[in-house]
DNA sequence: CAACAAACGTA
DNA sequence: CGTACGTTTGTTGT
């Protein structure tokens, strides 16, 4: 049967119209503010819940028309007609202001209309959309959290409400507005009108709320009997509304929408179009909106990538046995981008796939499972090639990968994570979708996600796809390459990235796959103890208390401490008071409970059985601990070390130390061997400033701290007592992190007017420094940047920030920037020649750890004094400075052993 | 279950 | 009111 009208009954589409300063409003007071700021101080809560709810919403109701509304001012029909009309709205907050222009700007690179109207509020603007779009056939969503608008909501018309935050949207029908608010849409005005509405500053009937209006309106079927026969009601109620009748007619009038308004556009105009691609990377990137671009890539795909701003690849999936004909036809010069498919970890890993994307536009993936002998044989000696150049996106991994199928990659020419983080330091992730958006201006495709019901790609296989994505990944990488490249060229950064960071990346993978030997049974016999140490405080503790109370919880402790045992209040925190040992030590002090001393002695303890728990658990097969060194963490260029971190193994109590001496010499070796620099902060200083004091300090060969005090406070070096030497010694440390007369008396425990006296004698003896440190800031807030000794560089856009404290903070961080990144610079450098000298001595022993100013060798059979006398020249003269590098190295079967 | 805060280890 | 990190635990909110 068929029925020739059907189509006309087909829904015409759906129109979503949003309140702008509305959500906008609830959005910035669901957002902490403070947690919503780019690095020039613009907040951003607001724009980015909007920014959010609206691709959700956009994603989940698929509307086919979209507007906002906005409201001009506060001066509308309605304050006019009643003065006092949403006159308790305080004034927006300073944080909110500009927002809504950015929220605008946001739908402009989105496409959609946004609409305001002189006069009138957006709910105005919104009910007249409203009522010609229902009027020819479309559906209507409304999104707003103005209750007035409720009164639009029928059959067409739906309200998205937000129930908490704007994430979370009630839908309501006018099925749900009688359940929720005991009448029909249409008559919500009416009972708006006696029970008022505080948010527009109309007070309602007192006495009367939403269960006495909703019944009156019910048994006088509407606002208009109810106030013609108000004088039937009966009992207190019924008197109050005879006595506000005034106010009520008054609510009335001002919460009728106005439907019928002139706008310049109707619901014709505001068909869904496509974003401006360019518009939103650029504006996301101001904002520096990363995971929002990310989902609204994802939910908003547009339609045809490849032609428009995705990567097409005319790739290939290699069959068994075609892998070195490929190889020899399209890879054999230039710069191939490889992609690669498995996993690493902790020194090892394996390649299960691997796309390659050739310079002549061609692309190829293969399966390593499928892998004929003599592919095997081709694709090892290929990678191997190092006359071909690879790039890679984030190496190490891969390389590991590579090692651990018994090949080797050769000519890595190009690492664009390692680019990315030479640009910009700061990040904490460097994704290669969001780098190719940023960079490129181009979105990677995914062909295996995301796709629609009915793409194409929801009928290829998953291999299929999954090769795609790898093959487009690899094309992006050499793209990306090139464009990065360019950039660090421009700032005079790629000698950094090809002459340190990328050949260091093979020597940390090396250190990696090595990882160093621990005593496993040593580590037992501490932790049982260790445990038997935290035990037995606990009981101390709860002895001392009466009752057991979790010591880990600083809540509880709080409780405990400061409610039950009334002790003095510590430092603030952001949920109470501190219980960090510092403050503990304090409080101890002061009462001398003996609570404290076992709490603190639990602290330890329990930290310390922590400690070696975690060693425990990374033992790998073969006896070893294997971290993975982060190359692109650190603003300031240093490693970092995870899983475990070996870059913070105890040192500073007896105990701790103790754990050092797990880390042991490993079969076939003879020994461990430190080496490190001493003072090389204070040396970067020293070379920086050319501060004629510390360059003879330092050149003296004698004791730095010695020294220095014995200038500071004029006596003799042999007169220098250990009081005045620990003063100068915080004080030297402290130079280089921007510490404060306030910070100093902190740490020493002196007045801060003695601290302050003690700098200014320091700087009158070294006033160089002084002056290098306030040029490393004035330089840094006029470049935006600042530089180490091999020219890395770290911008720093907070040092114009109006906001004091950001301000501050980035002035500590431009004047440690360099000091700290120059140190890490040089131990690079160090790094890459002792390796290079070891391989070129033919030494057997190998470097495995290192830990910002140290490094940690295993010893071959035999080779103590060599390797010794290598790592003492390469690490003294890995740059040229005017003082003398330091190093100091010792030996031993432990790396405590090896300390000196 | 995830995100955050507090605490604390290193250079 | 001193920089740069990573890890663990408890707490809080989705």
């Amino acid at each position: 049967m068929t029925n020739p009208t059907a189509d006309v009954d087909e829904p015409a589409g759906k129109l979503l119209l949003i309140d702008g300063h509305s959500v906008a409003y609830r959005a910035f007071f669901a957002l902490p503010v403070e947690n919503f700021s780019t690095t020039t101080g613009q907040h951003t809560n607001a724009v980015y819940g909007f920014t959010a709810m609206l691709i959700n919403v956009l994603r989940d109701e698929q509307p086919t028309h979209v507007a906002v509304a906005f409201d001009v001012s506060r001066q509308t029909f309605r304050s006019r007609q009643y003065a006092d009309y949403k006159a308790n709205r305080s004034a927006s907050p300073a944080e909110f202001q500009g927002q809504v222009g950015l929220i605008k700007e946001v739908l402009d690179a989105l496409n959609i209309v946004h609409v305001e109207l002189d006069g009138f509020e957006a709910d105005d603007i919104i009910a007249t959309l409203a009522g010609q779009a229902s009027r020819s056939g479309l559906d209507v969503l409304i999104c707003t959290g103005d209750r007035d608008t409720l009164q639009l909501v029928n059959d067409k018309v739906t309200v998205l409400y937000p129930r908490k935050g704007v994430s979370d949207l009630a839908r309501l029908d006018p099925a749900t507005v009688i359940e929720r608010y005991l009448v029909a849409p249409g008559r919500y005005p009416e009972l708006a009108a006696l029970v008022g509405e505080s948010s527009d500053n109309l007070p309602g009937v007192p006495g009367v709320g939403p269960k006495t209006a909703a019944k009156w309106l019910e048994a006088y079927d509407g606002l208009e009997n109810l106030v013609r026969r108000a004088d039937e009601l009966p009992g207190k109620a019924g008197a109050s509304l005879r006595e506000h009748l005034a106010d009520v007619v008054r609510n009335r009038e001002l919460n009728a929408l106005v439907g019928d308004l002139e706008l310049p556009v109707g619901p014709a105009d505001l068909t869904r179009r496509d974003w401006n691609r360019e518009a939103v990377h650029e504006l996301f990137d101001g904002l520096e909106f990363r995971v929002l671009r990310d989902r609204l890539l994802e939910t908003l795909p547009a339609e045809d990538l490849t032609s428009e701003g995705g990567f097409e690849v005319a790739g290939e999936t290699l069959a068994p046995g075609t892998v070195g004909d490929w190889l020899a036809e399209h890879a054999t010069r230039g710069v191939v981008g490889l992609d690669y498919t498995g996993h690493w970890r902790a020194g090892a890993g394996d390649v299960t796939g691997l796309a390659l994307a050739a310079p002549d536009g061609t692309a190829a993936w293969l399966d390593t499972a499928e892998l004929t002998p003599e592919d095997d044989r081709a694709l090892a000696a290929w990678l191997a090639d190092e006359a071909v150049g690879k790039a890679v996106h984030d190496a190490k991994g891969p390389l590991l990968a590579t090692w651990s199928r018994g090949w080797d990659l050769r000519g890595l020419a190009s690492d664009t994570q390692l680019a990315a983080y030479l640009l910009r330091p700061d990040q904490r992730v460097y994704d290669l979708a969001d780098l190719v958006a940023r960079n490129l201006r181009r979105e990677l495709a995914v062909a295996g996600s995301g796709a629609e019901a009915g793409d194409q790609a929801a009928f290829v296989f998953d291999d299929d796809s999954a090769a795609t994505d790898s093959m487009i990944r690899a094309r992006a990488v050499v793209e990306l390459a090139a464009a990065l490249e360019a950039e660090l060229d421009r700032q005079g950064g790629t000698r950094l990235l090809r002459e340190v960071e990328l050949p260091l990346t093979r020597t940390l993978a090396t250190m990696e796959r090595e990882g160093i030997a621990v005593d496993a049974d040593y580590l037992d016999r501490l932790h049982t103890e260790f445990d038997a140490s935290v035990a037995a405080a606990e009981s101390d503790a709860f002895a001392v208390l009466g009752r057991p109370v979790n010591l880990g919880s600083p809540k509880q402790l709080q409780a405990v401490l400061f409610d039950e045992l009334a002790m003095p209040k510590t430092r603030r925190t952001q949920t109470g008071w501190t219980t960090d040992a510092e403050s503990l030590e304090g409080l101890y002090a002061k009462t001398e409970h003996p609570f404290l001393a076992h709490l603190l002695r639990h602290r330890d303890q329990i930290r310390l059985r922590q400690t070696v728990e975690g060693l425990q658990k990374s033992i790998a097969g073969d006896g070893r601990v294997h971290t993975t060194y982060v190359q692109t963490i650190a603003s300031t260029g240093r490693l970092s070390s995870t899983d475990p971190n070996l870059q913070n193994i105890p040192i500073r109590t007896e105990d701790g130390r103790r754990i050092r001496q797990a880390f042991v010499v490993g079969d076939g070796y003879e020994s461990l061997l430190t080496a490190d620099y001493s003072q090389i902060e204070m040396r970067v200083m020293a070379d920086q400033s050319e501060d004629a004091g510390l360059i003879e300090a330092f050149a003296s060969g004698q004791d730095f701290h010695s020294i220095t005090a014995s200038r500071v406070f004029g006596v003799p070096a042999d007169q220098v007592t250990t009081a005045m030497r620990a003063k100068i010694k915080a004080m030297n440390y402290g130079l280089a992190y921007g510490l404060s007369a306030f910070g100093l008396s902190q740490q020493l425990k002196i007045d801060r007017s003695e601290a302050a006296g003690l700098m200014e004698e320091y700087f009158e003896r070294f006033g160089h420094v002084r002056d290098y440190l306030h040029e490393i800031v004035d330089t840094a807030r006029r470049t935006g940047y600042t530089e180490t000794v091999l020219g890395r560089r770290r911008y720093l856009p907070d040092l114009t920030s109006s906001n004091r404290q950001r301000r501050e903070m980035a002035e500590r961080a431009a004047l440690n920037a360099p000091i700290q990144g120059s140190a890490a610079d040089i131990i690079k450098v160090a790094m890459l020649d002792v390796e290079a000298a070891i391989l070129a001595e033919g030494l057997r022993s190998r470097m495995l750890l290192q830990v910002h100013d140290e490094l940690i060798f295993e010893v071959a059979p035999g080779e103590r004094e060599p390797l010794e006398a290598l790592v003492r020249d390469k690490m003294a003269h890995a740059v040229d400075l005017v003082v003398p590098l330091e190093v100091s190295v010792g030996v031993g079967r432990s790396w405590h052993d090896a300390a000196h």
